[in-house]
DNA sequence: TCTGGGGTCCTAGGACCC
DNA sequence: TCTGGGGTCCTAGGACCC
């Protein structure tokens, strides 16, 4: 049997999906305008994270600061994210394509493959495409472009040509006439960085990657990038359609401040924000972690990390706390002003058995019931749910309500 | 008045063990 | 005393994705 994979992909989704929810409300669609969504329009560093085609044909793109934007284009409309909307049309957009076949791969919260090998034998997998296409159009109101293949990076590409509404193809027939003209960018895992080093020597298309000897690219990028290339720019891929949700391997949180900042108590606040909500979210998935990582941003974009593994398993704050606490007073001078701080766990387990320590920290249990409460008020919807693309959100403001008393600090030294 | 947030995977060097 | 390899873990950094 023929293997046929669909690659289905919201054109600028969240900027769709907010149209649509506008429209219902009687306002104007804004994907007739020069518009775009982002996330706190107010601030100068939120950055653009879906665009109109209006807005693109200006030159606004996607990821580019709003301040720039706004300079292309000063009548931009812009509008804010409403991430539990977008998790409504995401769900809905999903199960439709599941109802055309089981075999369901979610990439993002806008992207899925399917695989419809099976589903269309005998038919004519472009009239398939073209109904799933339009039956997302009718039922939920946003478009969709299709891309059909033999393999899900071909079902990729193809998805990304013409946008937007259609259904394309990319066969292996047809590699070299549609895929090898286009620009080494347009090639998948091929980003700015690689781009750069595949220009100075000349290689400018996908189809000069598929022709070039792999001992040439491997000098380039190094093995295993270079034949997996090298394997895309001739079409070939062999992964599997995953149905299985893979189980995270870390957990992060970072904050971008407004302005740089030198205070150590602003940055201990940020640190503090982010330990509670990385702590929450594995406490919440029943994770817990052995290393810690801790990472600073300098304003010109330099990253400083730092990690340490910690002496058990943990899902306590104030623990993670306070190895980020140690590592930060390693990796800064106190002094340089900080663009952001962020803090990471990884080396996760579901390890449930608490080992009790005859030393355990006596402070120990309050922290855990300082955990307990802070979970009770906020098990609200999170958006930060298996590997749906992420928009910044709120959490910059998040804080711990009523509790005074920080985790890592002496509960008895008040 | 330029650049968010959350992930995954890879690499290269050093420590340490056999 | 000097030398070799393999294997694993840890660490810092970098590239890419949405």
């Amino acid at each position: 049997m023929r293997r046929i994979i669909f690659h289905i992909d919201v054109n600028s989704a969240f900027l769709s999906w907010t149209a649509v929810k506008m429209v219902r409300e009687g306002k104007e669609d804004i994907r007739l305008i020069p518009s775009v969504v982002s996330g706190d329009p107010s601030d100068r560093r939120s950055i653009i994270t879906a665009a109109s085609l209006p807005a693109k044909k200006l030159g606004i793109k996607t990821a580019e600061p709003v301040s720039m934007a706004l300079r292309k284009c000063p009548s931009l409309l812009i509008v804010r994210g409403d991430w539990e909307w977008y998790k409504e049309c995401s769900e809905g957009f999903i199960g439709i394509c599941r109802s055309y076949s089981p075999v369901l791969q979610q990439f993002s919260i806008d992207e899925c493959f399917i695989d419809m090998s099976f589903r269309c034998s005998g038919k004519d997998p472009v009239e398939v495409a073209a109904s799933l296409k339009d039956e997302i159009k009718t039922k939920l109101g946003f478009t969709v472009n299709v891309g059909v293949g033999p393999n899900k990076l071909l079902a990729k590409m193809a998805s990304d040509f013409e946008k937007p509404d259609k259904v394309h193809t990319l066969w292996y027939e047809e590699v070299e006439e549609k895929m090898w003209p286009l620009g080494v960018r347009d090639l998948l895992w091929v980003g700015r960085k690689t781009e750069e080093r595949l220009l100075a020597y000349g290689i400018e298309t996908i189809g000069d990657i598929a022709r070039l000897d792999t001992g040439q690219l491997t000098r380039l990028v190094g093995q295993k990038f270079a034949q997996q290339l090298h394997e895309n720019a001739n079409g070939r891929d062999d992964s599997p359609v995953e149905t299985e949700i893979a189980e995270a391997k870390s957990y992060s949180a970072e904050r971008t401040f407004s302005k740089d900042l030198t205070d150590p108590k602003d940055i201990d606040r940020a640190l503090f924000n982010v330990a509670c909500i990385v702590a929450h979210r594995i406490r919440r998935d029943d994770f817990r972690a052995s290393t810690v990582s801790m990472f600073i941003k300098h304003k010109d974009f330099t990253v400083i990390q730092k990690q340490c593994q910690t002496s058990r398993p943990t899902n306590v704050t104030a623990v993670i706390l306070n190895e980020a606490r140690r590592m930060l007073g390693e990796i800064w001078d106190g002094k340089t002003p900080l663009r952001q701080v962020g803090l990471g766990v990884t080396k996760l387990t579901h390890e449930s058995a608490i080992q009790m320590s005859l030393f355990e920290d006596p402070a120990m249990e309050y922290y855990r019931e300082w955990d307990r409460q802070y979970d009770e008020k906020h098990t609200g919807p999170d958006r930060y749910r298996s590997n749906a693309k992420k928009i910044q959100g709120e959490d910059g403001k998040t804080t711990v309500g009523d509790i005074s008393v920080c985790p890592g600090q002496n509960p008895d030294g008040q």
